[in-house]
RNA sequence: GCGGCUGUAGCUCAGAGGGAGAGCACCACCUUGACACGGUGGGGGCCACAGGUUCGAUUCCUGUCAGCCGCACCA
């Protein structure tokens, strides 16, 4: 075995040892509870980033804690089309590569074009997501638009128009110009920008004088159809029914009066555009106003804005604001402060556009989603997250579905050409169902990519036929998702969930939160300050990945990407494989390890056996609550603290003495608690543990499929943990004294220890051997009257006084100044003690056994306060 | 406007109603028979601020300040 752990030449076979064993297949075990996870499914678009990875680890952990703990675990992999994103890569691509346009293809060209990206793209992916370690099921590898997701897209679809929860209307949406597709409201992103709020003048027809308006969007005017005020507004109530010439066109408007007019804001006077804005539109609908449009779908002014014909939104309000100032009807220009939408894809200002789509009608499928969520059948961790989700359901609005995309879910409804009645089936119709006449045609529009992803954690398994996985696997246990898609997502598996299948899709959400770039910003491509998981596997392998995104964090926050802390990963790794390399170098061929025998024992193996009892417990409660931080914390502790750091030193005095059966023993306990270690930490660090379990002498075909390690009441041994904290804190204060004087490690020092009683004498006699090793001792007395010189440095621990007599490096007076300030430090400990012993509000109300711990405490730091103190007068004597 | 998160060592972050922690960085020493991706020892913090609850608050509550993020149709 290498000194130095090589990730690279042990990853890639370890996966394929467990994808060839079948490892990551479900369903092996059905005698054992199921425990499903389904992968939220990374877009095709590109390769994956650090945000993936992250998510794929704790899905991954909890997958393999899961397997460990006795479950048959089922993680299920895929991909999602990811429609407008993926179509809009392809189309640049296109573009760069050959200069065509998805047009100038045609639509089946094209469509053969994105799954050959598709099939590029997914492989990348999936390929990244073994790197990575992800113990998934692959042969239930899934993607939303294969033929069986298909049919439950369709299903959907096809129930929800028939219970009249899909319709289709023309009503305003979110249009994005440059995409050329209508948007849900979650794809827009609202910015605050400053803009222009214009005043303009619009004269009464009569000639009696004039309103004035105010507006951001001078450019949309061509389409104003009235002019609204508020009911109640004396400013403008004679004002109401009149009719006014809109400026730069020789049309005619009415005054309206509605509700919606804020009198307060600009001048109380709203200019209505129903087709371009959506309060515009809904005082449209209410005053049966017209809803003509001067803003086409590719952004630019049309016909209806006469000169202005052709020009953008951005050049025709600069246009429209000159004419109207050449005019004389521009008043003022304030500066405003207000949030314009804008395509979360591209970044286009979004055009609210009216136009004929398909919509969900939310508020019946929401209404039972809050309901459940409020009932507590959904949990989410960390908790708050249920409020954000809670408030987003009870204000959700209806969700425009249909996108002007080729790639996606084709939209099952077919118009006839004679009736112009709509067909909607399951199977492709060849006539319409009302005039039932041959000329129809479908629908050209295909749907929001969201809507196959919220079918995922069921259509997956097969639904909607009624599948073994189905039966076996669904309910899934938990989601892993960033908060970033709890909206887009999660709450939209909950509702078509509960809606056709009657059940939540999943029990607990686990969300986390977001990778950020060192300087706390968010990684992105624009930005260039994206690092690729595949460089980080390349040059720290794939548990150092994972480990550093699975600790260090608490529940729900964002994390921000260090080099740093993978390289302390990745050291943390391979400490463990030295570790291990300790081990089975001594462990020698075909050895043969006894039982662990509680007669054979000493303090560190008691003290070892108890730490890991208290590990498993604790560690196994964090992964419950799937808080891998303090998971990972704590077992990082205990493998390099408690078992590297002293166990193992200890662990040397008996593997080079000459008792074999201790000998034995050591090995057996070396060999206990490392196996136990590397079955906890599999879940994290899944490639590295595995590899050295396979070098360990002991039963079962692979870690990944071995057993969670349980807490042993055996080993349960509060006594060697006092003993073993006497030893440590001897060797401690000795090291200190021995660095404080500069004294070598390596040279031979006479010790005396002075104890306060039979016990500690027995204690310390007990581990002799040990002090004599770690303390480099070329002597040791013990006894409860040993005669000290006075040249010696000393120090207090528990119950003891510990004096090295180095008569030619004891300065006198630096020995007292360093005692002086351990004085001070323990009167410091004694007074905050006996502060609070002496207040009888504390004992009275405070638990017993805090009262208990601080009396104890107080008798701990007293007599070292008082050993401290003698000693002092002793050197002064 | 409503809601949420964060404020702890130089940096990045854990933590918990009862003695301030880790990693990295820093200082000194150590090539000790697993590991220099290591070992030993050490320095460094009014736990943002002000109130309140409590026997006891860095931890719980309220407010303030600072930074960040969601949601919201203000033309």
């Amino acid at each position: 075995m290498p000194t130095v752990y090589d990730p690279a030449s042990v990853e890639q076979r370890i996966y394929a040892f467990w994808e060839q064993s079948g490892y990551f297949k479900a369903g092996h075990h059905p005698e054992r509870p199921g425990f499903s996870i389904v992968m939220p499914p990374p877009n095709v678009t590109g390769f994956l980033h650090l945000g993936h990875a992250w998510d794929n680890t704790l899905q991954d952990a909890i997958i393999r804690y899961k397997r460990l703990a006795g479950h048959d675990a089922l993680f299920l992999p895929g991909t999602d089309h990811a429609g407008i994103a993926t179509q809009a890569r392809v189309e640049k691509a296109l573009m760069e590569e050959e200069g065509v346009s998805r047009h100038e293809l045609g639509r089946e060209k094209f469509l053969e074009r994105v799954w050959d990206w598709k099939r590029k793209y997914a492989h990348e992916i999936t390929n990244q997501i073994r790197a990575l370690g992800s113990s998934c099921d692959w042969s239930r590898e899934r993607f939303t638009m294969d033929e069986g997701l298909s049919r439950a897209v369709r299903k959907v679809f096809v129930d929800l128009y028939n219970k009249g929860l899909i319709y289709r209307g023309n009503r305003i949406i979110n249009w994005c110009p440059r995409c050329a597709t209508a948007l849900s409201d979650i794809e827009v992103e609202h910015v605050d920008v400053e803009a222009k709020l214009y005043h303009v003048s619009y004269p009464l027809v009569d000639g009696s004088g004039s309103v004035t308006v105010a507006t951001t969007r001078p450019e949309t005017m061509f389409a104003d159809v009235a002019v609204a005020v508020h009911p109640e507004d004396e400013r403008y109530k004679d004002m109401v029914g009149k009719r006014l010439r809109l400026p730069l066109t020789d049309k005619e408007i009415p005054v309206i009066a509605d509700e919606y007019v804020d009198q307060e804001f600009g001048t109380g006077c709203v200019k209505i555009t129903p087709a371009h804005d959506p309060n515009d539109f809904e005082v449209g609908l209410r005053h049966h106003l017209e809803m003509p449009q001067c803003i086409d779908a590719d952004g630019r002014l049309n016909a209806m804005a006469g000169l202005f014909q052709g020009m953008s939104r951005e050049e025709g309000r600069a246009a429209v604001v000159k004419a109207l100032e050449e005019q004389g009807f521009l008043k003022d220009a304030e500066t405003l402060n207000h949030a314009v939408g804008h395509c979360s894809r591209c970044d286009t200002v979004v055009e609210p556009f009216l136009s004929d789509q398909w919509f969900v009608r939310m508020e019946p499928l929401a209404k039972p989603a809050l309901d459940a969520v409020s009932r507590k059948e959904l949990r989410f961790v960390p908790e708050r997250f249920e409020k954000v989700f809670l408030h987003w359901l009870e204000n959700v609005r209806d969700w425009c579905i249909s996108r002007q995309l080729w790639w996606g879910h084709r939209i099952p409804a077919w118009y006839c050409d004679e009736c112009q009645g709509i067909t909607v089936s399951m199977q492709d119709p060849t006539e319409c169902q009302h005039c039932h006449s041959a000329q129809i045609h479908q629908d050209e529009d295909v749907l929001d990519t969201w809507f196959s992803s919220g079918l995922w954690p069921f259509s997956t398994m097969g639904w909607p036929d009624e599948t073994p996985d189905m039966a076996r696997f669904y309910p899934t246990n938990a989601l892993v998702t960033g908060y970033d898609i709890l909206f887009f997502w999660v709450a939209r598996m909950v509702f078509t969930g509960l809606e056709f299948t009657g059940k939540m899709p999943f029990h607990e959400v686990v969300v986390h939160g977001l990778i950020r770039a060192s300087d706390g910003r968010k990684m992105s491509k624009s930005l260039g300050n994206g690092v690729d998981p595949r460089e980080v596997i390349e040059k720290y392998g794939a548990d150092a990945l994972r480990f550093t995104l699975a600790t260090g964090t608490s529940p729900g926050n964002d994390q921000r990407f260090y080099w740093e802390k993978v390289e302390s990963s990745r050291n943390f790794i391979n400490k463990i494989w030295n570790a291990s390399r300790f081990v089975l170098m001594n462990l020698p061929d075909g050895v043969d390890l006894p039982p662990l025998d509680a007669d054979n024992l000493d303090v560190s193996d008691r003290w070892i056996l108890h730490r890991l009892n208290e590990t498993i417990e604790v560690a196994t409660n964090h992964l419950e609550r799937y808080d891998f931080g303090e998971a990972g914390r704590v077992l990082y502790d205990f493998a390099w603290d408690d078992f590297c750091d002293w166990y193992i030193e200890f662990s040397k005095l008996a593997l080079y003495g000459d008792d074999e059966v201790r000998k034995a023993q050591t090995r057996a306990v070396l060999v206990h608690v490392l196996d136990s270690l590397l079955r906890l930490l599999h879940p994290f660090i899944p490639f590295v543990t595995e590899e050295i379990w396979q070098s360990l002498p002991i039963p079962g075909e692979a870690l990944i499929v071995a057993e969670w390690p349980k807490v042993n009441p055996q080993w349960h041994a509060p006594h060697a943990v006092r003993q073993a904290n006497v030893l440590m804190e001897t060797i401690r204060a000795v090291r200190n004294i021995r660095s404080e004087l500069n004294v070598a490690p390596s040279k031979p020092v006479a010790m005396f220890v002075r104890v306060a009683d039979e016990d500690t004498a027995a204690l310390f006699n007990q581990t002799k051997h040990y002090l004599t090793r770690f303390c480099h001792l070329q002597s040791l007395t013990i006894g409860q009257a040993v005669d000290v010189p006075k040249q010696a440095m000393s120090a207090v621990v528990t119950n003891a006084e510990v004096f090295l007599p180095l008569a030619d490096l004891v300065d006198i007076r630096v020995e007292l100044e360093r005692l002086e300030k351990e004085v001070a430090r323990l009167q410091s400990e004694v007074d905050r003690v006996e502060k609070k012993l002496g207040n009888p509000q504390f004992v009275q109300k405070a638990p017993a056994d805090v009262v208990e711990a601080e009396r104890a405490k107080a008798v701990d730091y007293k007599a070292k306060l008082a050993a401290v103190q003698e000693r002092i007068s002793a050197l002064r004597g």
